[in-house]
DNA sequence: TGTGGCATGTAAATGGTTACATGATTGA
DNA sequence: TCAATCATGTAACCATTTACATGCCACA
C-alpha cells in the first residue's frame, strides 16, 4: 500500500469525523488537535484535491447559481482502508522536537543570571497558561461528549499534554532555583 | 539587528565552543544537542558560507598542497554580538510538537484496544531507551566537564529532557491501564 | 587493500507557512 | 451598513532532508 504524509493521514482522521470540508478541517484542527498537531490551509486544500485524485475521497460540490461553491469531502473504502493501515503501523521514531528555549539556555552562559532567568520565567508563563487551556478542553469534552466513543481517546492525547506540561513546569521551578543558588 | 533563522542561531553558538569546521558541527549535534535540536550537513555547509558573507564569522582555510582543505570558522565580534542579543529575546511562542503517536491515538477508535496497546508498549520502549541514553550523556558530562562553564547549562536541558520522558512513560503506562480496564 | 571515519559540498525534492486574493453570509 | 465569520484557493518563499559526489587518511 502506498505511503503518504502526515498531513495527509492526519486529514483522513480528520474526516472520519463530522467535518467535511477545507475549512471544518481547519477549525477541528485549531480546536481539538492543537497542542500536537497544526496545518495551515496552504495544506489542507492541497492534500483535499490530492485525497480525491488518489481515489481516498469524494467531493461533493454544492454549486448552486449565484451561491458560493462549498464542497463536502467524504472517504472512499480506500480511504477508510489506508488510515486503518497507518494506525497499525508502528511509529517510527520519537520526534526531535526543537525546543528554542533548551537551545538558548544550552548556550547561556553568554547572558546574566537575571538574563537567564527572566527568560524560564517567560517560558514558565506560557506552559502555565497552555495548561490552564487543556484543562479547559478537557471540561468542554467530558461535558459535551460524554457518550461519545472518541472521547476516551481525545482524552488520553489532553492528558499526555497535561502531564508533560506540568513536568516542564516543575523542571522551570527546579531550574530557576538553581540559578538562584548560583547568584548567591 | 538583522533576524536570522535558528539554524543560524544554533551554528553562532556551536561555534562558541572548540568545534569549527562543518564536520565538527555535526559531531557536536548529533552528541549533545540530539535530544533538542538537529541539523542535516545540508544546512550547515550553506548556513556557514551565510555566516562569513554576514560578517559573523571568518573562515580560515589551510589548503597545503595536495591534502583537502578543512574550514576552521572563528566567530567574528558582531557574529559574537547577534548570539547574545538572539540569547536575550524572549521565546516567541511554545512549540506544537507534531506527535505522531498521539495523531494515531486521537483515531484510535478504528483500532483494536490491543493493537493500540502494542502500539503504545512500542512507543514506551522507546522513551525508555532515550531516558537510559540521557542518563550515560549526563555521566559524561558529570565525569569529563566538572569545571566547565558550559556544564551547569548543559545538565539543565538534559534534566529537561529526563523529566519530560519520564513522565512521558508513566503517561503511557496509565493510559495502558485504562485500556486494559476498558477491555475487560 | 579495503573499511571506517574524516571532510566538504550540492541539487532535487519535500514539507510547510505566509501573504495574498476573492467573495458570501450572518447578525448587531 | 459594518464587522466577523464562513469559505476556497494559489504563489512565493522558507526550511529541511535525502541522495549524491568526491576524496583523504589511518589502520588492520
Amino acid at each position: 500500500m502506498k505511503n503518504y504524509n502526515h498531513t495527509t493521514y492526519a486529514i483522513l482522521g480528520i474526516l472520519t469525523t463530522e467535518c467535511k470540508s477545507g475549512y471544518a478541517i481547519k477549525k477541528f484542527i485549531d480546536n481539538s488537535l492543537n497542542h500536537f498537531w497544526k496545518i495551515s490551509y496552504g495544506q489542507i486544500y492541497p492534500t483535499l484535491k490530492s485525497l480525491v485524485q488518489e481515489g481516498l475521497a469524494d467531493v461533493y460540490t454544492s454549486s448552486s447559481e449565484g451561491k458560493q461553491d462549498k464542497n463536502e469531502y467524504h472517504l472512499t473504502e480506500k480511504g477508510i482502508d489506508t488510515l486503518k493501515e497507518w494506525l497499525g503501523q508502528p511509529v517510527e521514531q520519537l520526534p526531535i522536537e526543537r525546543n528554542e528555549i533548551l537551545l538558548k539556555l544550552f548556550f547561556s552562559r553568554f547572558q546574566s543570571y537575571d538574563q537567564t532567568a527572566l527568560l524560564l520565567n517567560q517560558y514558565k508563563q506560557r506552559l502555565e497558561s497552555r495548561h490552564q487551556t487543556y484543562l479547559a478542553i478537557e471540561q468542554s469534552i467530558v461535558y459535551h461528549n460524554k457518550d461519545d466513543e472518541d472521547a476516551m481517546y481525545w482524552l488520553f492525547t489532553l492528558d499526555y499534554g497535561k502531564s508533560v506540561t506540568i513536568s516542564a513546569i516543575e523542571w522551570c521551578k527546579r531550574t530557576l532555583g538553581k540559578l538562584q543558588k548560583k547568584e548567591d
